[in-house]
DNA sequence: GCGACAG
DNA sequence: ATCTTGTCGC
């Protein structure tokens, strides 16, 4: 498939993104990540994982881990491409599904309009939102030092996303609208699931895979 | 042409 | 993303 093909999908994923909320309650909010066997190997064994959590505790109540073969590169604003075989995998195979989703990564923060947070949303239909450790699109302005500070992060004067201080005296994350969810909501969701620098959704994540990692390996 | 560039 | 010990700060 052809980069032209590709940018392609993206400039129709982002006409389908809603930016508005756009469900009930959010009881439960779910977090995925992935880790590689060898980031220098393609294609190379690769793990995802589900951590679901209840909002009013931060207590996680669901864990899965699903385990396949990627062989797409990475490559920058194409990341999608990359990990939604997995993530749509894992989706696929989650006996639980939280209110929304935290995916690593951005959501319409992208060149398109469509980073991998708004291509799960809109390929699922559920609600989605992009949390990244740092920018890949947009301008910005440093936010306060203390946690729940935080500035937009823009292009064209046009608001894609926000820069937001999760934990004092630490490197912000960047927050985006994935899908079906306003930015406001979505910096409100990733401040109460906040315990440290990452959301615990992603955070306990996280962790699950590189235990996982760990014990695949010998 | 040059710099930027999620994971 | 991954390779990796100690070290500095709250």
């Amino acid at each position: 498939m052809r980069v032209e093909d590709l940018k392609r999908v993206q400039i129709e994923c982002a006409k389908k993104v809603v930016q508005e909320d756009d469900f009930g309650k959010i009881e439960t909010v779910g977090g995925m990540d992935l880790t590689f066997e060898k980031i220098d190997e393609n294609p190379t064994r690769a793990w995802a994982s589900l951590v679901v959590i209840e909002l009013k505790t931060l207590r996680p109540i669901y864990n899965l881990v699903v385990e396949d073969e990627v062989s797409f590169p990475y490559i920058p604003t194409f990341l999608a491409f990359r990990e939604m075989p997995l993530l749509l995998k894992l989706y696929e195979k989650a006996a639980v599904k939280p209110d929304v989703y935290f995916i690593d990564g951005q959501g319409v923060a992208h060149p398109r309009g469509c980073g991998i947070a708004s291509h799960f949303g809109v390929e699922t239909g559920e609600v989605s939102v992009g949390v990244a450790k740092t920018k890949l699109f947009g301008h910005y302005r440093e936010p306060g030092s203390r946690r729940g500070s935080f500035t937009y992060l823009r292009h064209r004067d046009r608001i894609i996303g926000a820069v937001v201080r999760t934990k004092d005296n630490t490197q912000p994350v960047f927050v985006s609208v994935g899908h079906r969810i306003s930015l406001k909501t979505a910096i409100d969701l990733v401040l109460k699931t906040s315990k440290f620098r990452i959301p615990e959704p992603t955070r306990l994540a996280h962790n699950l895979l590189q235990k996982v990692r760990r014990e695949s390996l010998f």
